[in-house]
DNA sequence: ATGAAAGCGCTAACAC
DNA sequence: GTGTTAGCGCTTTCAT
């Protein structure tokens, strides 16, 4: 199929390729007449504009980046996957399209996609950062084009960012437990040293102190986050230091968790309470079902976008972080 | 920050904007002196090419689209994904880049977005088609690059097809059940009318015919895909049918009937057995834990990709359905 | 072994 | 109310 350019409207239609660009893009006045005629042509054409051209000279792609660190385990994308949806919506409704990246949780993976942004193709980016606390992102995302990160707090505040306050949700989670009587609860965790992490374990140490209850170190497992360690992180919190409830500070860990229970049958909630992280639909179908702390992954998209096509408007606020909260969501597993 | 062009690049190293092109693309013989010049003035000026100018010139961008159903449902847009996540890692082996592009389960939607890609945006495009039955695609796919259809069969072959055949898959699973004496064996389904429903209805009624047992119509209940029908079927099936073992068509209907088998307490697989749709890790989890099959969502992906981008360069093979199959996971729950 | 220059398709400043 | 035209940054033909 041949291509049909602006030109080949223009003479079909005998005017400029100016006006036909105005009339494209409604950018001057061009007497009804003449649109009829232009939009005329462009259907007997098929003119199908090139917005690749059209990039290049309005420095303008409409397109927004969105780099998320996607590992082969099924279940922690879910998370990104959920807010990449609501990016996508809200990106849509604007008249900007998505191009997905995927870091593999890898920082050297990670700087090199963003190298691929860095060459005109974007006009924003929004990053879930692989490496929030020690590496400096200044110096790789010096594109011309605004950023924001999401989930994971950079350790300087060079651009607007997008959290959830999942501290909240935790410390909730922990006090209904202690209000149902459990004193020794156990605290399951992926590495240390990421925002998510640290403060989901504050939030369980805050909690343990305002309800009098002491701070034992026994009770609290930091590990990958992985099925397997979530397993046998709950194994040895109930078989060797005696805990009666069970909180997971991820989703991967949770399920290890709720794993290593079943297989022992061990009665959920009776004999151990379990409290996981994060809500998906299968969770109505464990038995029994699953209480967790619930992250709102779509919403956290939306503010993203909202906030990334502020600054491409040309916003000037200081930069500034917004945390949305975390919710309880009580099933009958506590 | 401002921006640097090739020309900038070439004063600096004193040599042409040519001499600059074909350094960087390696596309004609270059002194190795002069190249370093040419690295060092890069380096020196931190110069990104500038891809959109390379896509205009060179009437290649790099970038493949992906256009997937997915929908508010958690549980579905999960197999997209993973299908997702197959094509991102094979394209960005080989230098690509992912355009992620939603049509809601949309057809007007989806043609929108087609629309949007035919303007010389992509290199190719992989899409699992709304409407593969009764539309037509040939009329908006007539953007110069070439077409891969993934999960849904198109009426006619006008582009190379990756499909699963869950044909097997089913017929395993339906005769597992026959195997362990069941007779009555409920069959839930979402709408005929698309490809992979109907094969796995036509594979249900081939592996009672083929087992001596006759097909009865009020063991099969076709509605829309969702969690409350998988729910009020099974209970339909159970309760009014007494069927002793179900099998669900799809992710989302085998959530709603297992919650209904938890909800009435009923053993499984004493009382009644049951076989999904799709394997997830969480099904790990669920008790029993679920037996499935399972589609290799992730190889869709992967297969897809090495078709399209054959065809990038240049294949003229005849087009072609390429099935993988679907394989049977048994575990707890039949 | 390298350079000059045309031109990809579009937008927008300037002209009338 | 519309046309002319420069030029976005790159690739590539033609020339030397």
């Amino acid at each position: 199929m041949e291509n049909i350019s602006m030109k080949d409207v223009a003479q079909k239609a005998k005017v400029s390729t100016a006006t036909v660009s105005h009339v494209i893009n409604e950018t001057r006045y061009v007497a009804e007449e003449t649109k009829k005629k232009v939009y005329k042509a462009m259907k007997e054409l098929d003119y199908q504009p090139n917005s690749v051209a059209r990039s290049l000279r309005s420095r303008k792609s409409n397109i927004i980046g969105l780099l998320v660190p996607l590992v082969a385990s099924d279940t922690s994308n879910f998370f990104f996957m959920s807010i990449a949806n609501g990016i996508e919506q809200v990106l849509k409704e604007n008249g900007y399209n998505l191009i997905l990246s995927n870091s593999s949780e890898d920082l050297s993976i990670e700087q090199d996609q963003i190298k691929v942004f860095n060459s005109q193709l974007i006009d924003g980016l929004i990053i879930a950062p692989v490496d929030s606390q020690k590496h400096d992102y200044k110096e790789n995302l010096r594109g011309n084009y605004p950023v924001v990160f999401i989930d994971r707090q950079p350790k300087e505040l060079t651009s607007d960012t997008v959290l959830i306050d999942s501290g909240a949700g935790t410390y909730k989670a922990i006090e209904l437990l202690i209000s149902k009587g459990h004193t020794k609860i156990g605290f399951i965790t992926g590495p240390l040293g990421i925002t998510t992490s640290d403060e989901r374990l504050q939030a369980y140490k805050n909690a343990l102190k305002n309800n009098n209850l002491s701070y034992d170190e026994s009770l609290v497992k930091i590990g990958s986050a992985t099925f397997d360690k979530g397993h046998s992180f709950t194994k040895e919190l109930v078989e060797e230091t005696g805990a009666t409830a069970i909180f997971a500070a991820n989703n991967i860990m949770t399920m290890g968790a709720v794993h290593y229970l079943q297989e022992k049958d061990i009665p959920i909630p009776d004999k151990v309470a379990i409290i996981g992280f994060d809500d998906y639909d299968w969770l109505r179908i464990t038995s029994p079902p699953l209480s967790v702390v619930k992250q709102p992954s779509y919403e956290m998209g939306k503010k993203a976008v909202e906030l990334l096509i502020k600054r491409i408007n040309g916003s000037k606020d200081p930069y500034d972080v917004h945390r949305l909260p975390s919710e309880l969501v009580v099933r009958g597993s506590c």
